[in-house]
DNA sequence: GTTGAAAACAAGTGTCC
DNA sequence: GGACACTTGTTTTCAAC
């Protein structure tokens, strides 16, 4: 993982439908070279898939919240993340430390859909509260930045 | 916005990779067609673009936290916004309703990173406090499901 | 939407630096 | 590890229907 990869992993995240030949000018390399570097990328699970983003709006899903969960038991079970896989609006879960057990990313269509998944999750054991953060405007979302490391 | 639209969203955010021949076969269309369907998205703006998905730990950023901050004045300005942008740690930043004005997503490499971060939005105008959520473990992340939706 | 042909591209080869 | 030249199979693209 040097600068070069980096690059190509900026510029993939960017725009991931250019072609090799492209790209390899781009980093001052061969197209092959280019196409090698990436294989390999893939190879070692850096790329983990090549997808497209979707409009939020367009695909109704305009209403986004965040979900503090607080839980009278540890929520790291299998069993939770299957309840919460099982409901497609909920499209993160992460386990948190502090107050708070869980903290999951929601989007629905309306404010009431959001009702629905909250009810839902209150459905699962231990659940004590349930604290909604309601997103009025989203400044921005990107892509993460590869940042020099010590590993490897 | 039809059903073989949505479909062809699914699954291109499962592998936007794959030839319109194939995703065509998926769908029952020509590739022809296929394709003409997802430019189509494209020009509409549905498709974002084509990106990729990257290891976060790989990358460098194997820490991530959510920060709520609240602050004595509306942060929806774009003095803000700007302000936030030039941290390449925070991935998203999203203006929420309720007792805090912002709340943001962040990936730093280590705890170090993420105090360094922190300090810089104290440094911002009018920030009261700014109470962070640190994740232990991301049960999942997903792309999300096309719905239904009235309009259109 | 379909079909089919031309152009562009990807993926694999060997050789040299 | 990368450049360069070449080949083969696939994919995209763009006609005409």
């Amino acid at each position: 993982m040097d600068d070069i990869d980096r690059s190509l992993l900026t510029l993939l995240q960017a725009d991931a439908s250019q072609s090799y030949a492209t790209l390899g000018q781009s980093v001052g390399l061969s197209t092959g070279a280019a196409h090698e570097r990436v294989r390999k990328l893939r190879e070692r699970g850096v790329i983990r898939r090549t997808t497209i983003e979707v409009d939020h709006d367009a695909v109704g899903r305009g209403m986004l919240a965040f979900v503090l969960v607080e839980a009278s038991t540890w929520m790291g079970s299998d069993e939770t993340r299957d309840a919460l896989m099982a409901l497609p609006d909920v499209q993160e879960a992460h386990i948190v430390a502090g107050s708070a057990s869980l903290l999951l990313k929601i989007r629905t269509a309306t404010t009431e859909d959001l009702q629905v998944v909250l009810r839902r999750i209150y459905e699962l054991d231990q659940v004590l509260t349930a604290r909604s953060v309601v997103v009025l405007e989203t400044f921005f979302e990107r892509p993460l930045e590869p940042v020099q490391h010590s590993g490897s």
